[in-house]
DNA sequence: CCTACCGATCGGTAGG
DNA sequence: CCTACCGATCGGTAGG
């Protein structure tokens, strides 16, 4: 029984890993479930014994990541590092996301529009959440005279949405490490383009 | 005739404006024709006495925003100021291009993909070098010394594509100017966050 | 996990 | 610009 539920919950593992690819790829409306039935390897139908809809899957592969983005962030909220190190530490947690579970962070990115309700909604406000905490990191360190005087908001949105070009990265032939990329992007992002 | 001809073609704009707007919100393959003319005011097949297909429509919002970017981008070429000016050129144009054309813009970043051949190909190779154009352009101030050692290839995916992030400050009900947008990304993707 | 099949909806056409 | 309708495909179910 024990045994029984283990299989089953790594075949289930197994259809939303394929699937996660192909929503990727492809979207999530545009990816039909007779396409991710053969990617699996089993008929269409057989899907339904393992998962209870199409939309099910999506919310599974979105709120695994959501879920993992706040508990890092969580993380940084009661240690005493500077604001700079705080921001520094998320970058390159997103590029790591963004670089180790490619498919299942673009999906989030990309495709978290279909959620239906009440995972939308869910979701937009988890965001939003996530955004303020950012946000408030931002503004402290304004405030410490650590950073220029931008705007919290402004920078927030800049740090997060700079992390999707990797999408292009990872479509291109590129060789770069991994550690290279963190690199630039921190220093990029932290100290900027121009040399003083 | 030619009335005619000018009464059609502003039809024909008017559907695509629409498409524009619902394509940003629900997604290319997620937009029905059907729910695409009752947003216009007519049957779906009305629809086909003004355009030739779905997929015309989304050749036609990507290309010309593409266009758009490569004639600016090609503006910077010969011109005498310097890497940093001309990058800042770059991030201006895009963020207004963001917030002056957001559906149009918005629908060329995230529904692409649904190009059908030959256009996905155009358009990925133009992307690709119009990607280069921008790298050679960091290139050369890194080299003039005026910009610090950043990967050109890395840099311009991080500026390309922290525009995206006013995605998310379009649909909030966040009062900031446009200016202000354009000068706060500019700052930071160019002077960094941190202060020296 | 399969065969067989459902009602709904899709993009698009014929003909007027 | 409409009515009427096409074949294809969709997500999902029944029954074994």
């Amino acid at each position: 029984m024990a045994k029984a539920q283990r299989k089953k919950a790594s075949k289930k593992d197994f259809i939303i890993l394929r699937a996660s690819a192909m929503f990727r790829e492809k979207g999530f409306p545009a990816t039909s479930m007779r396409d991710l039935a053969e990617a699996v390897g089993i008929e269409a139908a057989s899907l339904y014994n393992h998962i209870q809809s199409k939309s099910e899957i999506l919310q599974e592969i979105v709120f695994r990541i959501a879920n993992d983005c706040n508990v890092h962030l969580e993380s940084l909220d009661d240690s005493s590092i500077s604001s700079i190190k705080k921001i520094e530490s998320l970058i390159r947690f997103h590029v790591q996301m963004m670089m180790n579970r490619f498919d299942d962070y673009t999906v989030m990115i990309n495709e978290w529009i279909h959620l239906t309700e009440p995972y939308h909604t869910n979701f937009t406000t988890q965001r939003r959440h996530y955004v303020q905490k950012i946000e408030a990191i931002i503004a402290e360190g304004v405030q410490n005279k650590e950073m220029n005087p931008v705007l919290p908001y402004v920078a927030t949105l800049t740090i997060l949405s700079s992390v999707r070009g990797l999408e292009f990265w990872h479509r291109s032939g590129k060789k770069i490490t991994p550690e290279t990329m963190e690199d630039n992007m921190v220093n990029h992002l932290i100290s900027g383009l121009k040399k003083n």
